[in-house]
This record gives C-alpha cells, sequence and structure tokens, in this order.
DNA sequence: GTTCAATTAAAACACATGTTTTAAAAAAAG
DNA sequence: CTTTTTTTAAAACATGTGTTTTAATTGAAC
C-alpha cells in the first residue's frame, strides 16, 4: 500500500462521510474504519481533521473552479470578440453546468459536491471558511461578468439576485442528494435527471435576473 | 423562579445556540450555562436533547405557520371572490413576508428563523426531519396556490421553481444572520433592510415562476 | 545484507458529551 | 405545621472524541 494510496482511501471515505453526516458529526474513527487504515493515519498524513477537510476541498475544488473559470472567460471573450455584452444565461451556464454534472460524474464527486453545497450555510465557521475561501474569487468573476451583461441593473441589484441564484443551485444540489427526503405533493413526480435540472434552473434564474 | 421560567431561559439559549453553531455542535451545558440553570433541567424539562429542539422549533414555527396559512388562504379567497386566479407575487408575498419578517422583530425569532432556514440542508436526520416535518402541510397549500396562478406550467415545473425560491430564501436568510461573513465584492455595499430584501427576492422569484 | 527513514499499528491520553442517579431545596396540598 | 409533590442541584456514569505516544513494520538507499 503506497503513500498515495492511503491517503486517496482517507479522502474517499472524508468525502462521503462528510457530505452525508456532517464534518462535526461524523468522527475520525469512522473515516479510518470506512476507509480501511488506521486511526492514527489521519494525523499523521493531514496533521488534523481541520487540515483533512481542507484537502478534500482541494482535491476537486480546484479542478472544478478551474472548469468554471475557463467556461466565464470564454463567454466574456466570445463576447468581445463579437462586440456584444456576454448574455445573462450563458454565463449562468458557465457556472451552474459544470457544478451540477458532478451529479452525474459516477465517482465520488456526487458527495463532494453535496459537502460544498452544504457547507455554504454551515454554523461552523471551520467549515464555511474552507468553503468561503475558495470561492470568493470565482464569485467575484461570475459577479463581474453578469454586471457587463446586465449594465442597466445596479451592482446591489445583481448581487442580490445572484445571491438568490447561488441558494437556489445550493438547496437543489442538497435536495437531490443520496439520503435526502423531502415533502413531495401528491401527485407529482419531478424530473430529477441533471440535465433538466440544470436548464430549469438556468432559464429560472436567468429569467429573474433580467428582470428590468 | 417558576416553571415556566426554566424552561423558557433554556427555550431561548438553545434557540440562540443552535442557529449559531447548530444542533450536533451545541452542548447541553453551553445550553445551560447561557440560560443560567442546572445542567439537569434539560433532561427534566425536555426528556432529551432532541426533544428541546423540537420544542424549539415548536414555540415559534406553530405561530408562524398559521399566519402564513392564514396569508394564503387569504389571497386564495379574495381571487375566489374577485372571479380571478390567484397572483403569483400576492402568494410568495403570504409565505416569504412573514419569513423574513423575523429578522426584524427584535426578539430571539430573529435566532430562530437561521435556525430554520439551516436546518433545511441539515446533515442530520434529526434535525431535518423536525423542519420537514412542520413545514410541509405549508409547503403543500403553497405549491397548490401556485399551481392554480400558473395553469399554463405543468406541476413539474412549479415544483423545481417553488424549490429554487426556497432555497434563494433560505440562502438570503443564512446570510443575513448575525455571524456570517461572505465574500462582498469590491464596491459593492448591499441593502440589508429587511423591506427592501424581501421586496427584491418576491420580484426575482415571481419573474422566474412566471416564465412561460 | 545493513542502515535509515517512512509508514502503519496499537494503546493510551485528556477531555467533552448526553444522560442518570441521588440528595437537597422549594412549592403545593392537606 | 405536616406531608407530599415538584423542581433544582451536584455528582457520577458510560461512552465518544481528536490527538499523541510508543513500538512494530515496511521500503528504499547504500
Amino acid at each position: 500500500m503506497s503513500i498515495s494510496d492511503t491517503k486517496e482511501k482517507i479522502l474517499d471515505a472524508a468525502e462521503y462521510l462528510f457530505a452525508r453526516r456532517g464534518f462535526h458529526n461524523t468522527s475520525l474513527r469512522a473515516i479510518t474504519s470506512r476507509a480501511g487504515v488506521n486511526l492514527a493515519a489521519v494525523n499523521y498524513h493531514f496533521g488534523s481533521k481541520d487540515a483533512l477537510l481542507e484537502a478534500v476541498f482541494q482535491r476537486r475544488l480546484v479542478p472544478l473552479n478551474r472548469i468554471r473559470r475557463d467556461n466565464l472567460e470564454a463567454v466574456r471573450e466570445t463576447a468581445r470578440r463579437e462586440g456584444r455584452r456576454p448574455a445573462v444565461d450563458e454565463a449562468l451556464r458557465a457556472f451552474i453546468e459544470p457544478t451540477l454534472a458532478f451529479r452525474k460524474s459516477g465517482t465520488g464527486a456526487e458527495d463532494f459536491i453535496t459537502l460544498v453545497a452544504r457547507s455554504m450555510s454551515d454554523p461552523e465557521d471551520t467549515v464555511r471558511d474552507v468553503f468561503i475561501r475558495h470561492i470568493a474569487p470565482l464569485f467575484h468573476l461570475l459577479f463581474e461578468t453578469l454586471c457587463e451583461a446586465l449594465p442597466e441593473l445596479t451592482p446591489d441589484t445583481v448581487f442580490w439576485r445572484l445571491q438568490f441564484v447561488i441558494g437556489a443551485m445550493g438547496h437543489v444540489i442538497c435536495m437531490t442528494g443520496k439520503n435526502y427526503k423531502y415533502a413531495l405533493p401528491a401527485g407529482v413526480t419531478p424530473v430529477d435527471d441533471v440535465e433538466s435540472l440544470t436548464a430549469l434552473l438556468i432559464d429560472f434564474a436567468a429569467t429573474g435576473l433580467e428582470r428590468p
């Protein structure tokens, strides 16, 4: 068993459990037991439970953010080349699509995106700080792009409407998580494939954002 | 010190701490210490920590839900009397306004509404189940009303768009909580008074919902 | 093959948790 | 006042927590 094997196993188990039970509610013993490694391995390889959380975020959020950033830059660049403003739905898609796509990735990334969505409103500073630190630059880029796309709106308005969109997306991610049960109205069997949901959300968000 | 004094003190302290630190991350000792009562008082008066959470929800969510329910019924009744469909923004206002109003109530209700919003996506079943059980009937009523208001949309679409709105509202509540720090873009100082925020959210949500 | 560092394993540590028990104090009932 | 019930108080209980320590094992370098 090479070093990276143990580390990867721990990261996988932590990701799985953090997403399903929350950070504070997941013990190191539960993680190491699931990973099939010794308890002390976490502190040996990562230093502490907090540092493990940071590592879990790092592993997937850095690549995801690179994709989202590239997408957003491409949207801006294309618009600039064509001498027009970026379109709201293009900007939203650049951000939302890769995010929700984690749900159908087949890997543990499905768990990860649930963890991220929940971290957004986590009561613990430990968790929320990690999230905000990783997402801040990207959020600012999206905000800027939307301000360009909606010059007739005040930045104030764009800011809050973007927050509404973030909240909607986070909630959908939580709801579509593996162990989430919600109160379904009788006679309604909503679609839950990622593509349909992504389209629904982008349409909804773009319409709300573009309101005069 | 009468019986209700001790119970109220515990409820106040629990509400405050649950909202700020989360349910699992708040110890009974922290609660009783803040309330100025003995540790055993919680188990004596409420039975268990879980039952205390239920009591915290009960105390404020029952009255709040009655208000929201009455509002929604009034919206439907008025529309029926005037021989028209209920308006989307009226239905949304009936639900959203009393909810966000908790923020300016001056009592501990400010903490409570944060607790509710966070419970929505809480990783712990204990917490989320309490929330869902209390909110389900009201959610169904709002859903029904919106289906009446938007007969050209499939219930499927209404369901998801309503979830987007719930997510947006929950996120805003978390963000405007006392100890929530977020990544504010440079040069933006968004309004944070409850009335403006309520109006912004209702406008956004209604526009998104009404999209053809 | 020997040496030395990296890794794993097992145990213990120090402390925090929800709950229960036992006794004291306070309040209510007679 | 006396008795009985309700409430508070203090301590102990059993268990779970993140972390550290110490020893065994592995793996590579020489």
